[in-house]
DNA sequence: GCTGAAAGCCCAAGGTT
DNA sequence: AACCTTGGGCTTTCAGC
């Protein structure tokens, strides 16, 4: 692990990969910058050895992909077992999203979608005998992203 | 608008996407499903003008790339500026996604990213001046994801 | 609505400065 | 660390069914 330090390229790929992921060329992105596409792809290939970009998704419309529900589900877990549990939580049909969180109550926050109530009711009840204590359940009306965008960084590589 | 179903073709496109949005070839899945690339580039096509498919995404290791804070910040905004609100907040810098929400108190959640805890202190406060009360914050500790697995569905398109 | 071939574009690799 | 060239692979288009 040597300190190192992400110039304007690796911002720039790291924006336009938030924006489009798919559709966003080597070629596109060392026009807009200034270096070949071979430096660009050198690039990604460095930022995805370092850890720095973990995955390239894909997000739906949920409801128009024929799921009108989508739950935010918070829920208690014991320390001890907070990560495992958040593990194995994720294998529950209907699961898109987990998140571990650094405080006593409400440490388990999951993202869900149904196509009915029993789909919810169905995760709720897995996740109660797995021994995750629920404690809200709201419905999500509208979700909205943002790319970050970088300033000055220094990391960890 | 005309009710369409997404076949096996379709499903499999999204599932992978999902997993990958980058690297996976429409080729690739026309090996899987048995139809041929051009198949799947039309439905690609059809799926992104359904609205289903909303974005192709990049997921960052925010730490690693130097952003060692992720904090989910929740608030609630009068109902009547809700959306509103919600849209311009996300013009805040380190605001990385807004979620609106069908409930009374705490309607608003955020997922933010910053280098230091001043960055965090000027997002609640411009949110505040903005007329969003703040309840809670609180660190991200893990975050895991996973594709949403499709069974019968019927879609409206 | 799917197929198949062709044309164009894109990416990865190796060698060079 | 960045550049240049090239071979191979991918995507899209369109005529045909």
């Amino acid at each position: 692990m040597t300190s190192t330090v992400l110039d304007d390229v690796d911002r720039e790929i790291l924006y336009a990969f938030q924006q489009d992921a798919r559709n966003t060329t080597t070629r596109n992105i060392s026009e807009r910058v200034g270096v070949t596409a071979s430096t660009i792809s050198n690039r990604i290939a460095q930022l995805e050895a370092d850890g720095i970009i973990t995955n390239y998704y894909t997000t739906l419309d949920y409801e128009r992909a024929g799921f009108p529900l989508h739950v935010l589900i918070r829920g208690t877990a014991p320390i001890a077992e907070r990560e495992g549990l958040a593990r194995r939580a994720l294998d529950i049909p209907g699961v898109v999203n987990i998140r571990e969180l650094m405080v006593g109550e409400g440490n388990i926050r999951l993202e869900t979608v149904g196509q009915s109530n029993d789909d919810i009711t169905r995760i709720v009840t897995v996740l109660s005998k797995m021994g995750v204590s629920i404690s809200d359940e709201v419905l999500v009306r509208n979700q909205y992203y943002r790319p970050l965008a970088f300033l000055e960084t220094e990391v960890e590589s």
